[in-house]
DNA sequence: ATAGATATGATATATTGTAACCTTATGATT
DNA sequence: AATCATAAGGTTACAATATATCATATCTAT
């Protein structure tokens, strides 16, 4: 989790990316990403309602909280997890020049979540082995099952 | 899909493999993983309730299909897809000796999917990648989004 | 036969996600 | 400023996926 001052410039900066493409980080698009920010783990939907009202008294409805996280998602600022059905905010918010494939290594105890990118040689030989089977591939986002190393050291 | 005959055949070895181990592949265990092995793209819990209604005029209710998949998971005979929340049998029934990981290629328009093995070598990439940041591989375990050859030929 | 373990059923409910439709806010143009 | 078009968000209803809990049946070993 990155801190508050960071945080802030996390979302100007997101915000700055958003209208170079035309679209428009509204003040509830920006909250759901900061309660993103904000959190070690990933989040689900609805808990994402819940700090909306807890932390900005915003009743966002849950149907909304999806449409937002589409909205971030389609500007590289969130991804989702299908491993947990939960949501991260994305780690190189800063990095817009090149959009690396994300890798996410995700505690299967505490939920947290690492993301690093994809080896450009790993994507060539994951491209490999799909041709060989003659599908193509789409997107090859990695979702793994780890533990982290906080977990790693305390007793199961 | 594998052809009937077959089928017969993996379910008899997939039999013997949880006597082996001690555990029962009941009847009803038996036919959702026929239903499985019968289908082309993975199913949900609730498409194998139907199948067995369907085609056995057994009305297994949905929390015991989910019960019957975590034995069948649990024996290496069905893998869950998360990308797709869906299940699939193992296509590598009758390859006991060593269950490699597996590595699922997802066809996002027909939801055809194709099971192969993880390259060594990527595993290890993998392996190395995780560790660089602390964590560690628990199940490398990969779903990637794609198209299969059939989708690619026709028209959108 | 009986006891203990395993498997399944029944019921209720939680969690995640979508569809359809309507209202409000925003920005552009006049 | 008034109008209009579009985007954003709200409302309602519901579908799909999954789990919790307690009860019952069935198998296995003695």
């Amino acid at each position: 989790m990155p801190h508050t001052v960071e945080i802030e410039s996390l979302l100007d900066e997101a915000d700055q990316q958003c209208k170079k493409r035309g679209a428009r980080l509204t003040t509830k698009r920006k909250q759901v990403l900061a309660g993103l920010l904000h959190s070690d783990i990933a989040l689900s939907a609805y808990d994402l309602v819940d700090y909306c009202r807890e932390e900005h008294g915003q009743a966002i409805p849950a149907m909304s909280v999806y449409r937002m996280l589409d909205f971030l998602q389609s500007q590289y600022l969130v991804h989702k997890l299908s491993l947990a059905n939960k949501y991260v905010a994305c780690a190189h918010i800063k990095c817009d020049h090149d959009h690396e494939v994300p890798q996410f290594l995700i505690c299967g105890r505490c939920q947290r979540v690492e993301e690093i990118n994809v080896p450009k040689a790993m994507i060539k030989a994951l491209k490999r082995g799909v041709e060989e089977v003659g599908f193509e591939l789409v997107s090859p986002q990695l979702e793994i099952n780890c533990l982290c190393n906080d977990c790693l050291s305390k007793p199961a």
